[in-house]
DNA sequence: TGTATTTTATTCGTTTCAGTACAATATCAC
DNA sequence: GTGATATTGTACTGAAACGAATAAAATACA
């Protein structure tokens, strides 16, 4: 599947990037199954049968939507994240990208790919959130790394712990979105995520907790 | 509506609490759109009739069984805060009860009402657990509070804050839960909550940052 | 010009959905 | 027992869902 070759048929009427964004949207603030395809038809401007001969049924549709998702809006926050200078500065920006695109709509819609598509059981759409997950978390480590070894953190600083703190703040921001938190309140949030990320410690480690004695 | 008062037509054949259990669960595992009533009626053991005779219609449903779920499983953490001694004690419990409900069901459901509640766009819902959250925050605070009081905190500990981050550690934990994560790293992120929540500074408060600059 | 090829547009069929009417059933009050 | 009352169960309705079959339209190539 390599590139829809300019070919003789009769040529499409809609640009594909274009349907799947507004797929995307649908789906983003509706939900999987509170999407019907005379929506998405509608949405898109094509007829049901252009959309199951270009994209496939509703799962793969959707599929495809979560992944021009991923590779556009999604990944403004990384982008943000490596286009400043100081580390902090880059996450500064990376979580108020974040608080940015998650309150966009006016009915603060939260992350697509944080939110609502963990929500559905389909499993290849569960594959491909959960790849996509530790894929983000795998690159904000790597950025963390850069960061150790440019000496703007010490070089104890604990990578996996600080991008996992980032992604989980992340997640948090995004659901609050979802609730209707008010921007400034969760760009107060960004700000004390960054300095969570910064701050974390190298390596207590089960250690001075008084017992653990899980229940 | 105090008491369905013991009178005198035919008794019903159900448990109020027990089915409403049941369609918590359902919701939960599914959500709110892609549970059909007859999965609610089977997983219940009534038929539909008798579900609109006793909760209404699906909505009305819904809302009653978010309710049933606030007052059983979602409050378990909290009780679990106010039942140890210590406030890192009571921390420890409050987000390993938190990780033990999240990832009680085989498949990792998360909770109901912080990922799959906000998904639907039904205004009670919205409303519902909006104000849930917000007074979920303010347990948690009035506990920090306390312990302020009796001189386990500083007295210049920010309770707000504290209870702020008490709160998305747990969105973040839940929505981490509905991806899959296993349930040991999920205890890591809890045992970070607790010294993240108690480790907060009093007051940074947009600072030491160098130039906040909003996009 | 004509044929092959691809995408559109119309229409249909089957299933599933939410909600309701109505009769049967089981209790309480008397 | 008899009647009032509340719940249950069967059956039904109208709408909406997904998916497919078929025909029309628009291009490229020979």
């Amino acid at each position: 599947m390599i590139e829809k070759s300019r070919s003789r048929g009769r040529p499409r009427s809609y640009d594909p990037d274009a349907v799947l964004d507004r797929a995307a949207q649908l789906f983003w603030a509706n939900g999987f199954s509170a999407t019907s395809l005379d929506d998405l038809s509608a949405a898109m401007g094509m007829g049901r049968p252009s959309i199951y001969n270009a994209f496939g049924d509703k799962e793969a549709l959707f599929l495809r939507a979560l992944q021009r998702y991923r590779d556009t809006v999604a990944l403004t926050p990384l982008r943000a994240l490596e286009a400043e200078d100081s580390i902090r500065q880059g996450l500064e920006a990376f979580f108020r990208q974040f608080v940015a695109y998650t309150t966009a709509d006016r009915s603060h819609l939260g992350c697509l790919l944080g939110n609502v598509a963990p929500i559905t059981d389909l499993p290849d759409v569960q594959r491909f959130v959960k790849t996509g997950l530790a894929a983000f978390e795998a690159q904000i480590a790597a950025h963390l790394s850069a960061a150790v070894g440019r000496g703007e953190l010490p070089p104890d600083y604990p990578t996996q712990l600080g991008a996992r703190r980032a992604v989980n703040a992340g997640l948090a921001i995004s659901a609050r979105a979802r609730y209707g938190t008010p921007r400034e309140e969760l760009l107060d949030d960004a700000e004390d995520a960054t300095s969570s990320v910064l701050g974390v410690q190298p390596l207590p480690r089960r250690s001075r907790v008084r017992r653990t004695g899980r229940t």
